[in-house]
DNA sequence: GTACGTATTTTAATATGATATATTATGTTA
DNA sequence: TAACATAATATATCATATTAAAATACGTAC
């Protein structure tokens, strides 16, 4: 029932409770079978099933405590910069708001930094984002994937504004890329246009100028931004 | 060895632990003490120590697997957007850098919540943001905590722009404001200027200005970063 | 001597029974 | 009625046995 690498009972019984909570099959407040009806339920051991009831504490889904029993938190104290958190919601709950809101957080994030990349990020770092580049030239050709180019070309500016928080969001942006594309690349845009704001980027980000850097990311995210308000309507 | 509100042993090994990873404590790569070590180190059960492991793991800072044991995992894939994890980090190795780190997210952050919340924040979110205000006018005459009283101003920001990503950002940054502030609250400037320009940026919300809401904000984010980089030299 | 398959070994993963503890509800007594 | 003791119920903890997985070592074939 899950596709994510499993690699035991423990992850996969974690899997399964986090996308049904997400998906609301428990109501908030007090939801949760007891901990021995959920072994029965999902025929696994109370070790493997307190473990995953910990794992999904620990990302702010569920609280649990003797005589009250395992109760789903209210959705503010879920983790939403928490991978799994966000492959459950978005793959369950993929609603256009959600993933405007997301992209509201990418321009308010992004800019910054390709704005910090260009001030600090060292030759190798400007080389992975150069070779993202180009799978993204060949993608057009259908010599790659676009979505894995993009994805590529993101996580490298983001990584190479040398800032331990944009690092950790690499994971985040490409995960929620990779499951909210199917709503966004549908319309895809003049062939090249795509690769030459990239580009754009580049250079920016070569030629160390921050404010240009930011808003050549700004440009390409606005656009996004739009079109998905636009569909919203 | 904890000060947070430890529940139960469990949470108490977990939070033991990952202050101690972050403090480096075990090597990254091949680190930590089997499973049947740790139970005799921190004198706890089997259950304990696994479903500590697991809320670590789920955090991203370990990964345990049959005849490897326990590692600690690079990093770059510590969830530093947890909650937990920022406080343990902050707590044992607050070092400007990270600080100025931390202060570069929240420049790319806030400004665009006050815009978002200039455009969407309810009546009810208008006077949270008020009332926070008022507060902070109390802390200039001595009534109020004035840290707690900016927290609760920005996280109120936050929590206007009705948008579910920021919106999980209020405990990520109102912990890491309560805990990094003895590195910057030292020197204060006049009194009232602080009052006056988060007055400012309430005015700009209210009036439903987002392009002078988020200048608001950068303004004041821009002035704390400056005060980093300049101690950091 | 190298490559491949197999056995061994170590460690976490799973299962289960028993006990402790915390919280809520109940009932009893003054 | 209020205070206090008691019971009921869920998780928390402990202990132990068994299973499965992964790395290493070993041996054999070529």
């Amino acid at each position: 029932m899950s596709n994510p690498p499993i690699q035991n009972l423990t992850h996969q019984l974690t899997y399964d409770l986090g996308l049904a909570i997400v998906q609301g099959v428990y109501p908030v407040g007090t939801g949760l079978p007891s901990e021995a009806d959920l072994c029965i339920e999902y025929n696994v051991s109370r070790s493997s099933t307190r473990e995953a009831v910990k794992m999904l504490s620990a990302k702010g889904l569920i609280s649990s405590r003797p005589k009250q029993g395992i109760r789903v938190l209210p959705e503010s104290s879920w983790n939403m910069f928490d991978t799994d958190v966000l492959k459950w919601i978005l793959s369950s709950k993929p609603s256009l708001a959600l993933l405007k809101e997301f992209t509201e957080v990418r321009v308010a994030l992004e800019p910054k930094a390709a704005a910090l990349a260009s001030l600090s990020a060292s030759y190798q770092q400007l080389e992975v984002i150069e070779k993202a580049l180009a799978r993204m030239v060949d993608a057009d050709r259908g010599l790659d994937d676009p979505l894995e180019a993009d994805i590529a070309f993101h996580t490298a500016v983001l990584a190479a504004s040398n800032n331990r928080f944009f690092l950790q969001l690499t994971e985040f942006i490409s995960t929620a890329l990779r499951v909210s594309i199917r709503y966004t690349n549908k319309i895809k845009g003049v062939p090249g246009a795509d690769v030459q704001k990239h580009a754009e980027i580049l250079n920016t980000i070569k030629s160390r100028n921050p404010e240009r850097a930011k808003k050549a990311v700004e440009a390409i995210l606005d656009e996004a931004l739009e079109l998905i308000e636009s569909r919203l309507e």
